[in-house]
DNA sequence: ATAATATATATAATTTTCCGTATATAATTG
DNA sequence: CAATTATATACGGAAAATTATATATATTAT
């Protein structure tokens, strides 16, 4: 559990990566915010989610109709700081997603304002 | 150049993620050390650390018949911060391959005694 | 100049990953 | 209970990455 290898495989998809970033920005992310964060079909985001879940490099929680993720808080330090540097460090990477998560209409209720 | 995604894509291999961690670690090492260290043959060697130099991770140099591979020294701050986290909590990944990088015979002139 | 050693690259086949579509499940609303 | 909304997963095809083999290049030694 916990291995390099398998980690860096899944930071090495575009819509994983921006995923991250995004889910340890805000802390928690539903699955509609992150297809209009990153603009992509539900099925998408889901199977990228899911794949990120057996690796538990994030866990879910269901709340109603939605299902939240964030990320593990087990996570070895190590990967915790991999994740976090590359969030501070590549800021215009997710600057327009942020700006449509921001932008979304019907925000799920525990919706915090970023903007 | 320098941007996160394919930068984990480089990392998301076995051969490049050890030939990384050993490179670090070793200050710089050839083809033929890396051959030895993780029991591959010399194309596969030679095709992932090209990968690796078109990204600019790496920087070579000619010496004689061998040529050398070394971390960029130009690196962004938090790729070489993700580079050591991922060698100093990952030591039992390449442990086996340091002992064969060390046992192997007929190490070219300038080698490290790492044992 | 020939042979040997070290490394790089081209190629074609295989394997892995990713995608969109379709469908299933679960909660909610009326 | 039917309809709606949110999410998950199965599946077949497409695209990308990886591999081994063969071959090319560069350096050194004889």
């Amino acid at each position: 559990m916990f291995e390099a290898l398998p980690f860096y495989k899944c930071l090495a998809d575009e819509t994983r990566l921006k995923s991250l970033i995004l889910i340890q920005m805000e802390g928690e992310l539903c699955v509609c915010e992150l297809m209009a964060a990153l603009d992509e079909i539900q099925p998408k985001i889901s199977r990228h989610l899911a794949l990120l879940r057996q690796h538990k490099i994030v866990l879910d929680r269901r709340q109603g109709q939605w299902i939240y993720y964030r990320l593990n808080p087990d996570l070895p330090n190590w990967m915790k700081i991999v994740l976090s540097q590359t969030a501070d460090a590549n800021q215009d990477f997710i600057d327009k997603n942020i700006k449509k998560l921001c932008c979304m209409g019907d925000r799920p209720e525990r919706s915090k304002n970023c903007c």
